[in-house]
Formats: C-alpha cells, sequence, structure tokens
DNA sequence: TTGTAAGCGTTATCAT
DNA sequence: ATGATAACGCTTACAA
C-alpha cells in the first residue's frame, strides 16, 4: 500500500536516486554489480515507475488517443483491433472517446488532449458540422494525428480511408449487371466525405450505364432511427426500386428491417448491396452481398503511420492519402432470380 | 507551439503562479477582478492545464482503465457504451487493454497499471490460466477495481454480472418446452464462472425434468476457431441432439454455420438457443432465440459503483455481488414445428 | 488577497 | 561509477 519508489529504493540501497534511475534505462554508466542489486530489489518490491513523472519529465507520454464516432459497429472495433495491435507492440496506451456522432463533444474531447496526456491522435470524425477549427488547434500544439475513414481532407497530414468513390461505382454496377433498372441509394446526410464520395460513384455508375438519376431514389438519412425508418419505407413502398445501395451497414440492416414488415421478398422484387463488416452477413435471410473494408488493416496502418512519426520523434506526419481498397462479396441478397 | 502553462501566464499578467494556479479552482480566496483577467487570458492564449503535472502532485489521474478479453463482442461494445456514458458524465479518461484471452497479457497490462496511471480499474477476464495474483497484487497497492460478466468470484470488491445460472436454466427449459428430448450444450472451456454457471443451469433444468445427462451431448470449445467448428459438426452429425443451447454468442453463430454445412434445417431439425447480443438476431435465417444480456447496463453499473468510490476517495468497494437480469427472446430459431 | 516555497517521482546535466 | 541538483508543471500550506 505505501508506495515504493525511486528514493525508497535508493534509501535501502544506500545509493543516490540517480543512480537507481539510471539502473532502469543506461546499461552502461554503472557497474553491472549494483545494477543487478538494484534490479534484484526493485523485483523484490515489486517497484514500478510512476509514468506520470516520468511523463512530465520527458515530454512523453507513451499514450495516444483514439476518436471515434461510435462503437458499437464492426467497422470500428474491427479498426480497433488493427490500432490496438500496434499500439500493444509498440508499449504505447490507448485512451478512446467515443464522440456519438457529436461535434460539440468532438471539440471538447481534443481540448483536453491538447497539453502532454497524449503523443499522438488517431481520428474518424463525427458527422456534426463541418468545422474543423478544433483540429487546426491541435495541430498548432504539435500533436501528430492521423485521420481515418471518416478524414479531414484538407487536413496536411496522413489520412487513411477505403477506396470509397470505386466501391460506390462498383456496387452500384454490380446492381445493373444483376439486372437493375431503378436504383436506389441510402446514405447517411452531413460533412462527411466518405458518404459524398460513396454516392459520387454510384452517379457515375448511373452514368456511365445512360442511366437517368432520379432524386427521389436518392435518400439522405439522419441520427434519428425512427425518422429513417419511415423515409426508407416510404422509399421503398413508393418508388418501388428494383436495387438498393446503401453506403453504411447501419442503413441495410434498416433496409431489411424494412423490407420484412413490408414483405418485400430480397432479391426477388429488391437487391440489396451495402457497406457493411457484418461479421453474420452470410447468416442473413438472405444472405447479404457487401462492401466490406479492410477495417483491420486501416486501423492497423494509421496507427503505424503514427508511431513511426512518434519513434522519429517527428511531429512531422506525411500529407498523403493513403487507401486500402475494399472487397465485394456477392451474396444471395443480390442475386439474379430465375423469373 | 510553445507551451502555454502558468508561468507564462502568472508572468504576463505580473501575478505569481499560485494565485493563477487558484483562479482555476478556488473561485474565493481570490479577488473576482484578477480572477477574471486571468480567465480571460487563459482562453485568449488558449491555455490548458497540464494534467501530468497535475495528476502527479494531487495523486489522482482522473483516468480509469478497462480491461477486456476482447472488442470485437456485441457484449463488450455495448458494455464499454454504458462505461464510457458514465465516464464522460463524470469528466474521467478511459484506457483500453484488450487481453486476447491471454493471460500472459493480463498480467503484463494490471502491471503497468500500478504506479498512479490510473485511479480505478474495469476489469472482465480472460479465460486464460486460474491464477489470480496479479489481480489480488493491485488489491494490494491500494487500486479499486470493479469486475463485470467474467468476475473473480472470490475477491473482495463489486462484481456485476447476469444472472447466469438461471440463464441457463431458463434457455434449456425453453428447449424442453418446445419438444425436444436430446438437448445439446457447447460453450467455453476454462475457468470462467459465468460459463460454468451457464452450464449448471443447464444442468439443472434437464435434472428437474427428468431428463438424462449425457455427457457425449455437452461439448467444450476452446480458442482454436477451426477445432471448435470441427467437434460442433461432429455433435450434430454424430449425435443427432434435438436441441442446442450456447452459452456464447460466437458458438451460435459458429452452429449456424455448421447447420448450413450440413444441411440441417433449423428449427425443424435442430431447435437453436443462445447467449447473445447480436443487434441483428431478428434477422438471421432463421431468427435466433436469445438469451440477451443486459449489457449497456452493466458497464454502467460498473463504472457507476467504480466512480462512487473514487468520489468518496475510498479504495472501498463494497463486497458484493450484484445481478442484473437477462431476458430471453423467443424466435423462430426454437419454434415448434408442424410436423 | 497575493506570494513564497516545498514537493509529487522522475530524468538529465554536471560534478566528483 | 556514483551523486548532487535542477527541472518538468502543477498544487498547497504557510507567510506576507
Amino acid at each position: 500500500m505505501d508506495p515504493v519508489n525511486l528514493k525508497k529504493l535508493a534509501e535501502q540501497l544506500n545509493l543516490s536516486v540517480s543512480t537507481v534511475s539510471k539502473a532502469f534505462r543506461n546499461s552502461y554508466d554503472i557497474s553491472e554489480d549494483t545494477k543487478s542489486r538494484i534490479l534484484a530489489l526493485a523485483r523484490e518490491l515489486n517497484y514500478q515507475p510512476n509514468p506520470l513523472a516520468s511523463s512530465l519529465r520527458t515530454q512523453k507520454s507513451k499514450t495516444i488517443a483514439v476518436i471515434i464516432p461510435e462503437i458499437a459497429n464492426n467497422f470500428f472495433t474491427q479498426a480497433i483491433n488493427g490500432i490496438e495491435s500496434v499500439a500493444q507492440e509498440s508499449g504505447y496506451h490507448v485512451l478512446f472517446y467515443i464522440t456519438h456522432e457529436d461535434h460539440n463533444k468532438e471539440v471538447s474531447f481534443t481540448r483536453l488532449l491538447q497539453s502532454g496526456r497524449v503523443d499522438g491522435v488517431l481520428i474518424s470524425l463525427s458527422n456534426g458540422a463541418g468545422n474543423f477549427d478544433h483540429l487546426d488547434q491541435l495541430r498548432e500544439k504539435g500533436l501528430p494525428m492521423v485521420f481515418f475513414d471518416r478524414i479531414y481532407e484538407s487536413s496536411s497530414t496522413t489520412r487513411i480511408t477505403t477506396n470509397d468513390f470505386e466501391s460506390g461505382y462498383l456496387a452500384t454496377h454490380h446492381l445493373i449487371e444483376q439486372g437493375c433498372k431503378r436504383i436506389a441509394h441510402i446514405y447517411f446526410s452531413g460533412r462527411l466525405s466518405i458518404s459524398n464520395k460513396r454516392k459520387d460513384g454510384y452517379l457515375k455508375a448511373l452514368a456511365d450505364h445512360g442511366m437517368e438519376v432520379d432524386e427521389k431514389l436518392i435518400v439522405s438519412c439522419g441520427q434519428d432511427r425512427t425518422e429513417n425508418f419511415r423515409n426508407v419505407k416510404q422509399l421503398i413502398e413508393q418508388e418501388k426500386p428494383d436495387g438498393l445501395f446503401s453506403s453504411f451497414e447501419k442503413l441495410v440492416i434498416l433496409a431489411y428491417e424494412v423490407c420484412a414488415e413490408l414483405n418485400i421478398v430480397i432479391p426477388d422484387q429488391l437487391k440489396l448491396i451495402g457497406f457493411s463488416n457484418l461479421e453474420t452477413a452470410a447468416l442473413l435471410n438472405p444472405s447479404l452481398t457487401t462492401i466490406t473494408q479492410p477495417a483491420f488493416e486501416i486501423g492497423w496502418k494509421a496507427a503505424s503511420v503514427l508511431f513511426k512519426a512518434l519513434e522519429k520523434n517527428s511531429a512531422n506526419i506525411p500529407d498523403e492519402h493513403i487507401v486500402i481498397d475494399s472487397v465485394l462479396i456477392k451474396r444471395k441478397s443480390t442475386e439474379k432470380g430465375e423469373y
């Protein structure tokens, strides 16, 4: 219960604090003999250095922050696994902050990180207001940051995403191949670059196949689940699309639920494809055709880029956009019927 | 870029560091006038106190650690949401450590927490060796801990779980009600108390209904997915149970996959029920009857108990076992056929 | 009401 | 090879 620190070790060994301290870092500059005596006592007393004191002195906390919009989301949990695997290997500690898509929370979290608590930040933006002052401010304080998935496009640091535009294109193209003529799209409105890119891919695919864009087939969703349900239901009921591309997993699930309520048979009446990292995609009724993001790799890469900069002691992270491709996994929800 | 700290504020205002420091805490003991001057400059220079220095001085980090076995797991992500909601409200920071069911990692993580990094720990055990020395050691260092879900039963602090025994009983009882005669059980082997309790519930239900226990119907699983698959496949193929109760979500999913491979029709040939917090349980083919844990509440409660103790500055957490009941949600996977 | 100074536990510089 | 000392940025008696 009473603390064991350098001072106590030093007293018990009749050494100075600085000598003891060195034993834990400088292998040279200290005799093998005293060093082993020190380490022995440290083990015996179960000495653990105080990271706060050490961080204060060295100005490195060996800690990073991860800011994400939500956690009950397969993309993010897999990305976290990627981040965490690098962090564990590099001996870093990880603080998590969940914004719940609330821009104000994002702002106040970043404020809390401005003074020494962490050495760097990995962040995936909330779908809130398009104001990035808080992020610029963090950069000004010299805190290295890496964006992943929901990136701040005009930041001058590394940004990591999947090939959102191409994936949106491919998803739509797949529906066209499967014979769809009226292809709807649902997405999350807001400032998210990925949302817009995926939609652009959808639009381009339609254009490339000489299909007209019908604005009524494009439904933007928000944070209110009930409202989203109503809107998607209305879309399917009234516009009777024969294909639907959703750019977010939450919305694909919603579409399944709407179809169940409306007794719409997938894929016969409506073919469904969506971005998703659901592990049970193959077990759904019917199994779901997905655009699956390399979530683990994205998290892994983001953390790797950050740690590489931290090891070099440089807050200078390359100003580049790294893209890791998604894969389209075909399943029953987009199968051609034999009707 | 250059740091703004108390000293700099003090210099610019021709005040002493201590006066400035007080302005941020002691509203009294300092004139309204100077206080507002200080706060104004602080805002202007975007001053953020250095938490390391402050924590070092006050011996409170306003940070807790959460140690869990895995993150890509609906129970844990929902529990995290519960934890995080309390933490945010109380202004605490949260460090996450994922053990990946590796006892050695659990040991080394706890070691890292022994000296001031955190004020308290929330932990759900890995399914490793049954050695709890590292946990006892943490307690000896005076670090408040709360266990949730996968608890250390004989620890003398608060432990929070669902009603595992009763839920195992109910699940089995439900299968019996639905007409099952040969009820199998799959679970994770190891030291986890919850795994054993759920199994005990299964055994008791069989006994209460005068059904014999057939050891061949009870299959224990480990960390190797391929091996688990093989064992569960063998169970279903050779023992031909007509009901199956799985005490973990991962294993229910596995059972679905096995049935798909064997062309076993659920629920006609085999009725399936399992512990699960899957959000898509209702969308599976067929929809899955679940025992669903109050994951958010469990996380919320665990964090609340811990913070209450921390606010009182007492490492004394009640030695009690709090139980929050699960619910049995009936769906198609256990429906009686009309055959 | 404001200031002085010690100290939290460590690290780093400079003597010895 | 070892030790004295200052410093990291903040809080808190205590003094003025």
